[in-house]
DNA sequence: CAGGAATGCTAGCAATGCTAGAGTAGAGTC
DNA sequence: GACTCTACTCTAGCATTGCTAGCATTCCTG
């Protein structure tokens, strides 16, 4: 009994280092070169041993997803937390997300821009992007008004989610940024 | 003379003809399904073809997008030319963007997802999707009020874009799509 | 009707995700 | 304490990817 569950401890270690290495390695260089081999080579195992944790690259990449939920919505407590009145909150949270999105651009994308196969908008999806996702709530409940609250936060996640990849892909001038950002919050603000 | 200018139009032609076929398989099987070899059988041409009349995949993938900036801006301008009052003609403009990228996600992906080699966010970008940008800018101009109508287009765009992807990534529900699409556009309604 | 230049093809390289099968530990049994 | 057997990891390889070098061929020019 114990020499299995020995083993299962060493196997979910493997495992966290490999998520670890491939976040790390993504966050560095891109998806594009987190490939089997050098993410194999990374963490000391042969190829195969990945495939024997994860379904194929796919699968890691959701693995790395999940834990970016958990960093998400940590920053995003701490930025309500620490705001004052409702107004500000809003502003702060939607800064934290911004912020998230900016230095941690690879972890981002697994999270809301790749094709991961992961459950999202159902009961199933990870309970840290619930938790994510009821900061962002309670930061725009004060502005709902006679809104459906989950429906409003889907529209505002969205606005900030658009920013944020229309930015990152060239597609935005990043100095306007900040003013696009106060612009939503206003148009979101009663 | 009369020569050179036939080849110049042959190649024109091939060219067309890769751009497009590179367009039909995306759409029919997405761009991970486009790949040179099958690209260059479907041309009925070798590989080294298509090097000849782009850099590259992500060149021919670029010259696909800047055909869809003028489907699009054409829809566009249909839809606000048909409507009656500015209030319906921004719903009307924002309804004609969501069909697009429903309609044709593969393209809409290459024009606004996918990391390509264009200019966007500068006069050089092309004049199809300065277009297609103006015509969002003229639907939205009567809610503008005091704000920056470059900016409030923008902000406007990053929440339809927001709300294809993350319906389309499978991470807002579907059914719901018309009401938060309602939601935006009254919340950018002055 | 030759000479030459443009043009398209065959073949191949390095790298990708993923897998089959061999080899090697270590655990359980007498 | 020796032996079998299971579980695990690695080497090697497959099919496919984007891209390129170098050879044929074709077609225009004089």
């Amino acid at each position: 009994m114990s020499i299995q569950a020995r083993r299962q401890r060493e196997r979910a270690e493997r495992e966290r280092l490999i998520i670890t290495a491939a976040r790390e390695l993504a966050e560095a260089e891109g998806w594009e070169a987190v490939t089997t081999r050098r993410l194999a080579e990374r963490v000391e195992y042969s190829q195969p041993v990945l495939y024997s944790h994860f379904k194929g690259m796919d699968a890691i990449m959701a693995a790395v997803a999940v834990e970016g939920f958990a960093d998400l919505a940590a920053e995003l407590r701490a930025a309500r937390a620490a705001a004052t009145d409702p107004r500000k909150a809003l502003a702060d949270v939607s800064a934290a997300y911004a912020a998230f999105a900016e230095r941690r651009p690879a972890l981002y994308d697994a999270m809301f821009s790749r094709t991961v196969d992961l459950p999202f908008a159902t009961p199933e999806a990870p309970a840290a992007l619930h938790a994510a996702f009821g900061e962002l709530s309670e930061a725009i409940r004060p502005q709902a008004g006679d809104d459906d609250l989950g429906l409003l936060t889907e529209t505002f996640w969205s606005g900030l989610h658009g920013l944020m990849t229309l930015m990152r892909g060239g597609r935005l001038p990043r100095e306007d940024h900040d003013r696009r950002l106060t612009l939503l919050i206003s148009r979101f603000s009663r």
